[in-house]
RNA sequence: GCCCCAGUAGCUCAGCCGGAUAGAGCAUCGGAUUCCUAAUCCGGAGGUCACAGGUUCGAAUCCUGUCUGGGGCACCA
């Protein structure tokens, strides 16, 4: 909600009140036609269906009314079928560019949320393998919701959660085994279904360099199992820090085993009747929650099915006292999150709190050719790699500039060959150009930063340019309220865009020093949301280009 | 068989808590630079919003059904 918003608001409230019109729900529009005013309310039609009158009159009647206070509102129109359009005067967007030079960096950023903790988990890869692509997206809009979040007030905990104990790293040990052995000459036959990769070979290496040939009769996998677990962890790790991406909490799920927290949660669910044997497994009485089926919990091998632990893990989340628990999933598991939920609720705890967001997978063409991507098969290609090519800015911006609820076709060729066309240049062209204007304002010995001449703005495009950045407050708080950070990546493009029109039609130095100084104003307000916007989106602003 | 996501311009995608004339980038065609960065700007062309019904003063948007693509529906994770 633009700040203006709440007064006319107020103001309209008022009016319907002193008609004794009903108390309505309506909204305001950000009209796309300039003509159309800069607001707009569709109130007069809502209100024609409960009267059952003409939309037009009773627009009449509460434009009669109003009042809007004149240094923001300049005039009040009815349009079209009952719309009320609202036109901003000048003394409104000169507000806003004060507004924005004086809260600089923290411009954009709100208290909503002060107080409150949130705990976002997301990439979770277990370390068979260096990151995919595809783990490459999840990390990138978690890392982003994580720094939305942080703009609305939320103390953030970033989460990683992993499994080093499970069959898949029992196949890891044993393929890190077989290369080594590879290595000692000896001629092993190394089966299809385990790791196929290089980098296994790159472990085996490491670890024959090191102990020569003196391991080759261990019948255990003990070392090969913790050495490619180390290494792989500590190149998971560089990927992410190349992407600007730290978790404060890596959370493994061997923990919830020896503390007892396995057991707490079966013996919970026995002492509440939740719980029952058969066929020599133990389920959980997940039906009692709405679900379709039953589920094993126990396996009659004895050894846990991943939804205990799952559900155990989210006991502490709620148990280290977050208010607000996001899980970041690929859609591959859009079905196991259910059972987790009614674990929860089973166990007590207001799953409400959680939110689970499933994004849809990245396929990946070499150009026209679609890529299968496996870390198993190994014929992936990496995150290192794809950061290799077009680098850091460009890949986050990638992942994040689409809805994470469609799929990404990620073409390699073209993010390779065009990368000087990549839409982030485009935003961060525009915040070169600000600086490089700010830079020979100075060499002019022009001072800019003084707001007392912005009475002068009022060319269409300082309008518009206005407008757009009046927007960014109320935009990171819905792009962080709906986990869309697809959102500010489209209205980043939209401020450039209205930055680069003023920039060609509005000289900003000029002989007239008075207009100079409110354009230079403007500049650096744009500046400051690029900057800010690009900020939380985890990608730099450069100064020169 | 059941569940989730998507289907909008040649391509990749926004818009989807109902609103005025359906948008952007790329590609394509044409134009703009004496002067703050042309990694830019302006203009043209390009659409049965998958299909069929329904609700409504008004539907790309909500409801039902169908088709297509992706992902699931384990005593795998």
């Amino acid at each position: 909600m633009l700040p203006i918003e709440s007064q006319l608001r107020n103001e309209i409230d008022r009016v319907l009140q002193e008609l004794g019109f009903p108390q309505i729900d309506y909204v305001f529009s950000i009209p796309k036609f300039e003509n159309h005013g800069d607001l707009s309310i569709n109130v007069a039609m809502q209100l024609a269906r409960e009267l059952k009158s003409n939309p037009r009159q009773i627009a009449q009647q509460i434009v009669e009314k109003l009042q809007p206070d004149p240094e923001l509102i300049s005039r009040v129109e009815i349009a079209g079928p009952g719309f009320i359009n609202f036109f901003f005067s000048i003394g409104l967007l000169q507000r806003v560019v004060k507004d924005i030079l004086q809260e600089g960096e923290h411009y954009g950023r709100q208290e909503t949320f002060r107080g409150k903790r949130a705990n976002v988990e997301f990439v979770s890869a277990n370390p068979t393998g260096p990151l995919t692509i595809g783990h490459g997206r999840q990390a990138v809009l978690g890392d982003t919701i994580a720094n939305l979040l942080q703009w609305q007030g939320y103390e953030v905990t970033r989460e990683y959660y992993f499994n080093n104990a499970g069959r898949q790293m029992r196949v890891l040990g044993e393929s890190v085994r077989l290369r080594y052995l590879e290595l000692c000459g000896e001629a092993v036959e190394f089966p299809e279904d385990y790791y196929q990769g290089e980098y296994i070979r790159d472990i085996a290496r490491h670890l024959h360099e090191k102990y020569g040939d003196s391991l080759k009769d261990r019948d255990d996998i003990e070392i090969f199992k913790n050495t490619a677990e180390a290494l792989i962890f500590e190149d998971i790790k560089k990927t992410l820090a190349r992407l600007g991406i730290y978790f404060d909490v890596f959370f493994n799920e061997k923990d919830l085993y020896e503390d007892g927290s396995i057991e707490q949660v079966i013996e919970a669910f026995k002492s509440k009747g939740l719980a029952y044997e058969k066929d020599g497994a133990l389920w959980f009485k997940s039906t009692a929650f709405g679900l379709e089926q039953d589920r094993v919990i126990v396996k009659s091998s004895g050894e846990p099915t991943y939804r205990l632990p799952d559900i155990a893990y989210h006991r502490t989340k709620f148990e280290r006292g977050f208010d607000l628990i996001v899980d970041l999933f690929g859609a591959d598991h859009v079905a196991t999150y259910p059972d987790v939920l009614a674990g929860l609720r089973a166990l007590g705890y207001d799953a409400s709190r959680v939110k689970v967001l499933i994004h849809q997978f990245v396929t990946l063409y070499q150009g026209k050719e679609k890529v299968k991507m496996s870390t198993r098969k190994a014929n992936f290609v990496t995150l290192d790699e794809l950061i290799d090519e077009v680098g850091a800015d460009v890949t986050r911006w990638f992942f994040l500039m689409r809805s994470m609820d469609s799929h990404l076709n990620f073409d390699l060729t073209l993010a390779k060959t065009q990368s000087e066309e990549n839409p982030v240049y485009y935003n961060q062209y525009a915040h070169a150009r600000i600086c490089s204007i700010l830079r020979k304002a100075e060499t002019q010995g022009v001072s800019y930063g003084r707001t007392d001449t912005l009475e002068r703005l009022g060319e269409k495009s300082e309008r518009q340019l206005i407008k757009k950045l009046m927007e960014f407050p109320a935009l990171v708080a819905r792009s962080a309220g709906e986990f869309a950070p697809h959102l500010l990546t489209q209205y980043l493009s939209e401020v450039s865009t209205a930055f680069h029109k003023f920039y060609t039609e509005c000289w900003v130095l000029t002989d007239d020093k008075e207009l100079s100084q409110a354009r230079l104003a403007l500049c650096l307000a744009t500046r400051t949301v690029l900057a800010n916007g690009l900020k939380i989106l985890g990608i730099t602003a450069p100064e020169r280009m």
